[in-house]
DNA sequence: GCCAAATAATTCAATCGCTGAACAAATAGC
DNA sequence: GCTATTTGTTCAGCGATTGAATTATTTGGC
């Protein structure tokens, strides 16, 4: 959220227009209903004079817009709404999981203009080759982003693994990636080799923290600070800390799966014991619930659960009993560190919310010495099973709406 | 860091200067050697025209003062270094401890100007009767500063628990106070009841953040973002991230003596079973030592067994290895989810940390994904036991630095 | 149906703070 | 003693915000 200011954070005279430009910006985004510039006069601050001119610039530049159907309140000259262009500026969001490709568009305004999943079981495919569908996608996307009159701002992609600065992918276990240098193997693939405002156009994620950024997006009168749990294969948390994605000192933050919940347990892969992942990971709950891994795709495997605990199955309510309860105990460290009020349950954890929340707020309750002022609420996400890509999208729009300097820079 | 704008967020015309003046004052602070105010110019994208201006509000305000003998380099004007004012605004310390008080006085440099520490077992006084006691000492500090030319612009106080944002200490176990409303116990009672720029002259939080913030004053070229745990009888952990100390949702994060490190061992008061107080937590040390708590004072516990262990005790080398491992254990979860590269250890375990160490870093080796790319950093802080008045005073004089602009309005 | 009150948005001179260039100050080296 | 060099200040110019006045557009009362 906060606007950068020149090099050195020195405040020159023209950053007072682009700090401006983000705050109104900001406002008409945050907005339940479009406000008319007076409106925006008054929460700012600023003169009715002054937000006309910032709001001229942005429609100017295509963020803005005025919504035909003012809202009419009593007398007086009827006031004319604002709302985020729906023309202007949009991300594109990718995502490369396990066993598909997602690839959407989302505009100013969050909403999903375009949307394309592409099922595959990308484990025996090479980095190179699935880069390569990506792209392919990638193009469609642009081609219909481009019918519908919006502009492509940037791109993001989520990848399951870790990543570091330069967008190499470190490690992506269950894809079976190492090191592989994803905006090197991108140059040379159009669409998405330019340049924006300085930044390549396209930025590579871990895929939990973009699922909790569309998280943060698609509610967007949700808590501001929240902690939303991927639970897929492995498990991954995202960390929203007042409207803004945690990254931990080199973006490997929310490594949550091996936090250790019973010390003597099973032993892991990660060379402890009892870690989370080995009683909440999505093999676990369904070997506890005599599901063999082999028969469904890991996509469908949370609804199959669902099925079975709805119906009644011993086996499948025991397993999520005790998924819940490791679960419950991990999230009691996490509220006790970083005193958060509110859990998302989000991936394949989202339709086995009736199952798992009751373990896990029964943990929380006992572990969280503040939990007996002020609760903790434990929710299932928005978002479906490919939130990471409507995620990076939100997130390129995002960057659009916290800096419109950059953009406008762009267009003239 | 982040000036705070107007209201609704708007940037103002004066904000200019607002924002001018902390970015200066900060590069001023930050400063290995006094800048001149051509280097500020350099660095900030400023001109030097401007940069004088600012200065010049900064040194009648006197928060800045030249510093007499400026440092050559070749040919040309000499340049005037430009340091933090040794005799502007101070930040008043307090803090509450189990068996003792403690007042500090740190100017605007950092430098601490005062400092006395009053020992008393304060588990039978009353919060009144101890808050009564620390007032004097108080009253005290205030004569002292004044005859050093300092002015108190503020006030922070330290407990062992958990505090509201209105200042009510919640709970204390340590000392046993509950629902204590520290604010209204102290109004009436001068030298601390005065407001500064609109906000109450003193501001209270938890021990464990104070600690936190007083090692990131203590050791300016640290990095930014670190773990900071204070070993008492609690276990307290205070986050830093990028330089602010991050309070979570209601400003109780860091309660981290509850994490489960042996989920069948030990049951704890708090209802779960094998918290990391169980095993890190002073008692615990004492007693797999073998000593009787009640033979010593609490902050000469850890200093005895450093003389044990380094006398080759075979049981203070046990028990701290046990320790050290469940602590090990707390931390690598901490640094899983928030990728922090350096622990400081504090309070008791500042001087532990030799035997400490190790399995901490065996644990985090083992435990930590991304250790292997890039290790984390165990080591003991800079301050001594009763850092959380050290770093209470510091707080109340970083909040001058990041917004100068209070303080100037105050003396015009 | 017409006028007054009310609210929204725009226009314009004034003002505040930064910029850029010219200038004064102070020192090292030749 | 003179020149090159760097620091810090002065001053006209300019961009962005301000505040008041003006225009635009509707509701409500007579």
């Amino acid at each position: 959220m906060t606007p950068t200011p020149g090099p050195g954070g020195a405040v020159r005279q023209g950053s007072l227009r682009e700090l401006n430009l983000a705050v109104v910006l900001g406002r008409i985004a945050a907005a339940e209903r479009p406000p008319s510039r007076a409106d925006l006069a008054a929460e700012t601050g600023l003169t009715r004079a002054t937000v006309s001119a910032v709001v001229e610039d942005l429609i100017t530049g295509r963020l803005v817009t005025e919504a035909e159907p003012a809202p009419r309140t009593g007398a007086g000259r009827p006031a004319r709404g604002l709302v985020l262009a729906g023309n202007g500026p949009a991300g594109l969001g990718l995502e490369i999981n396990v066993d598909y490709l997602a690839v959407c568009v989302v505009d100013l305004a969050g909403r999903v203009r375009h949307h394309t999943v592409r099922r595959a079981d990308l484990r025996p495919v090479s980095p190179a080759d699935a880069l390569h569908r990506l792209v392919e996608l990638a193009g469609q996307a642009r081609a219909e982003a481009a019918a519908q009159g919006l502009t492509l701002a940037g791109a993001a992609l989520g990848v399951p693994g870790l990543v570091d600065d330069a967008g190499t992918v470190r490690l992506a276990p269950n894809l079976g990636w190492r090191d592989v240098p994803v905006p090197t193997l991108l140059a040379g693939l159009p669409p998405l080799t330019e340049r924006v405002d300085g930044v390549p156009l396209i930025v590579v994620d871990n895929e939990a923290n973009l699922s909790a950024l569309g998280e943060l997006h698609a509610d967007t009168d949700g808590p501001s600070s929240f902690l939303h749990i991927s639970g897929e294969v492995g498990i991954g948390a995202g960390i929203v800390l007042d409207g803004d994605l945690f990254r931990g000192a080199r973006g490997w933050s929310g490594e949550i799966g091996h936090i250790p919940v019973h010390s003597q347990g099973r032993s892991c892969r990660c060379g402890g014991r009892g870690c989370l992942e080995q009683y909440a990971g999505q093999e676990a709950i369904l070997a506890a619930a005599g599901l063999d891994r082999a028969d469904l795709p890991a996509d469908t495997a949370p609804l199959r659960l669902a099925e079975l605990a709805t119906a009644g199955s011993a086996d499948a309510l025991g397993a999520l009993h005790e998924a819940g309860t490791a679960l419950g105990i991990a999230v009691a460290s996490v509220v006790n560190l970083l005193d958060l009020d509110t859990v998302v349950l989000g991936g394949g954890y989202a339709p086995l919310t009736p199952w798992l929340r009751p373990p896990v707020l029964d943990e929380i309750s006992r572990r969280v010495l503040t939990a007996a002022w002020s609760p903790v609420t434990v929710r299932p996400a928005a978002l479906g099973a490919d939130a990471a890509a409507v995620g990076a999208a939100g997130s390129v729009v995002r960057r659009i709406i916290a800096r419109p300097a950059g953009w406008l820079a762009r267009t003239g």
